[in-house]
DNA sequence: CATATTTGACCTGT
DNA sequence: ACAGGTCAAATATG
């Protein structure tokens, strides 16, 4: 194909890049002016809102970094692709020594990342909306703080590869440093309410939708401790997730999109409406409507409400 | 009880 | 040999 195609794709891509790294710097400046405005415990939501968007920026710079992943790698000469080496990680036992005898079975099967896609980005927060596990901490030569390293939770149920490194900066010790390595491949849970404008609301009304899901719709025993309720996938993950692969950046950036113009209507709403439906199952199906005023929201920062509320709440 | 973090040993590319 | 990335036993947390 023409090379100088590809090569201007991949500039764009850079550039497209770049405006997101500075959006996810921009999103963490405004959760700093929201935590100014709204101290504590006074307005959960923007701040939860600003995690989403980040979220939504490092999925998309994700999805950016991982095309240009294929289109340098896919025509070289890969050499072994990631095989499944290993995979069962709970062995049997050795009847060899105790201790050792372990570490002599891992021989060989020690994996290290190999060069894959990365981007750092600077942020005043570590939470990003994603579920991570730290696996390990290291101290980095002729560095000031010790480096971090976070792994997806999701790495063994679901096969997600995505990885990332914190460390506090050294120049600002407020701030981490983030490297991703390898974007996500698991359809990870979201912890945060989205609030998306419904598209059949009346104009001059401020209306909000805030929703709760989880990814699938078979809730787990740790869903159910957080959430009492089955929360079916909101109209914005079925956008995002509809798709057996994460399709389109287009699809990422233009949510993204929305989400800030929401966020800046929420800002300067003082009522709300919170509309919440369960649908799991084509059985089952339950909804929950309501409006409150900013002063009276009785979410703590969890959003979470036990059933007897619900319940009264549904009526 | 299950799941997450800590921490020193282990592994690998340079 | 070294530095940095990863593993997994011990420990913490809920």
């Amino acid at each position: 194909m023409a090379a100088s195609c590809t090569g201007k794709l991949s500039s764009n891509r850079e550039r497209a890049a770049r405006e997101l790294v500075q959006g996810q710097e921009f999103a963490t400046h405004l959760q700093f002016l929201l935590k100014k405005h709204y101290p504590d415990d006074g307005l959960l939501s923007a701040d939860e809102l600003v995690v989403k968007i980040m979220r939504s920026f490092t999925e998309a710079l994700s999805l950016v970094t991982c095309y240009d992943f294929v289109e340098n790698f896919q025509n070289q000469t890969t050499s072994q692709v990631d095989s499944v080496c290993c995979d069962d990680r709970k062995s049997e036992d050795s009847g060899e020594s105790k201790k050792r005898a372990t570490a002599k079975e891992r021989r060989g099967c020690y994996k290290r990342k190999k060069i894959s896609l990365s981007w750092t980005t600077v942020s005043a927060t570590t939470e990003d909306g994603y579920a991570w596990r730290k696996y390990g901490q290291k101290q980095i030569l002729n560095t000031k703080y010790p480096r971090s390293y976070f792994r997806c939770t999701h790495k063994y149920d679901q096969g997600c590869k995505a990885t990332k490194q914190v460390q506090i900066m050294e120049e600002d010790p407020q701030m981490y440093g983030t490297t991703y390595i390898g974007h996500h491949t698991c359809r990870d849970i979201l912890k945060v309410p989205q609030i998306i404008t419904p598209p059949d609301s009346s104009p001059g009304h401020e209306s909000y939708m805030l929703t709760y899901s989880n990814s699938n719709n078979t809730p787990t025993q740790l869903d159910h401790q957080h959430h009492p309720f089955t929360w079916c996938p909101s109209t914005m993950i079925k956008q995002e997730y509809k798709e057996e692969t994460p399709s389109d950046l287009t699809d990422e950036l233009s949510s993204l999109d929305s989400m800030w113009k929401d966020l800046e209507a929420f800002e300067q709403a003082d009522h709300y409406r919170a509309v919440a439906s369960t649908e799991c199952t084509e059985t089952a199906s339950q909804s929950l409507d309501m409006d409150f005023a900013v002063s009276s929201v009785e979410f703590n920062g969890d959003f979470h409400f036990d059933e007897s509320e619900f319940n009264y709440l549904s009526k």
